[in-house]
DNA sequence: TACAGATTTGAACGATCGTTCAAATTTGGT
DNA sequence: ACCAAATTTGAACGATCGTTCAAATCTGTA
């Protein structure tokens, strides 16, 4: 019985983070659930006393990560601002997101591998998120500050250029999360501003 | 000894549709190599007649769409034309290429699979690619065509938003590719035009 | 210190998968 | 129709992996 004890809890998200990262390197069926283990100094056996199966810890990270991308969405729908301004902290925030709280793992990971109801519960989150995003870019086609289009696609494509960070991005390397996210919000909404 | 008849090289582009479809689909680890043959109506064992392992067929997909990716950037570089256009050719043909040509399997299948050396051949081919799109960018930039900005980073950015449409793209539902290469093309060639 | 519950271990299992290969079958040219 | 080469089969193997579980150990509290 987990999830008692604050420390069991701490343990579930060390775990849903490393599992986070050899999932991304590997992919879920490359990655096994011992070298999971293994980079948190347990073993593959202690993993099942925190979840029923591998398919449920990949669950985890989808909950996880599409849960602080939902708040990042909410943070930026309170806020009183135009469209554009509010699809510029969205993608700012989400290269932020990405990167530093994710490490880098986006909403990259598989949804083939899970079974029917919890890939229903997923791909449920993933479309609030999808339609956030494309309300945004709708309301600013209504005001004029976005030259017309197709929502569903403009969306597609943001979250195209912002989800495929996690297969590029070396935290050794030179670009820091402030400049990717400055520059990617720039050309992001800049495609879409009317004269 | 296969390769040697033109019925054997026409078996081995169908093993690497088949298996790039699987590999897309279910990752690659998650592919099985009976699944790539049986949906060509083979026997596992018969896939080794054609490939040494099953490593080698995801090269051999990976080298395939590299190689047609590099032919449409030959082509856009061999026109004349100013970088702005060149870099909607680009895009518009990519989309096609994805869409029509890798029915649904970019540049997204994993490379980590592979052992170092043939990670490295495909890695310098992929690195080809890149950096012809990075100097159109950088062309576009000198000739004041474009805002100035990192190469690098915006050309991620479009590969991403590019390569992002194996996630999403399902032949049966109603964006037709020209609707989806236009609108692409629009988009990420707007958000570089200077005033 | 003693005890109950929480946590961890380590070995074992059944299943799946990539790979091999000798034998069988098919193919195309003469 | 015959033959040599090309292609396919199907069974078998060893390895890896996800999962289970009874026993051992640890932790906090009275």
């Amino acid at each position: 019985m987990p999830r008692r004890t604050p420390r069991s809890a701490e343990r579930r998200l060390e775990i849903l983070q490393s599992a986070a990262a050899a999932f991304r390197r590997r992919g879920y069926h490359g990655a096994s659930v011992e070298e999971i283990a293994r980079a948190l100094k347990m073993t593959k056996g202690n993993l099942y006393y925190y979840f029923r199966d591998k398919q449920d810890i990949l669950f985890g990270c989808h909950e996880y990560s599409l849960g602080v991308a939902l708040e990042l969405l909410e943070r930026v729908e309170a806020e009183p601002l135009p469209p554009d301004e509010r699809l510029r902290r969205l993608i700012a925030g989400f290269v932020h997101l990405i990167i530093d709280e994710l490490h880098g793992t986006g909403l990259t990971l598989e949804l083939e591998a899970l079974p029917r109801p919890l890939w229903q519960k997923v791909v449920a989150k993933r479309d609030r998120f999808d339609r956030g995003l494309r309300k945004i870019l709708q309301d600013g086609m209504d005001q004029g500050l976005f030259v017309p289009g197709d929502p569903k696609l403009l969306a597609f494509a943001i979250m195209g250029a912002l989800n495929w960070i996690s297969r590029w991005y070396d935290p050794r390397g030179e670009a820091h999360s402030d400049d990717i996210a400055a520059s990617f919000a720039d050309y992001l909404v800049a495609g879409l501003r009317t004269g």
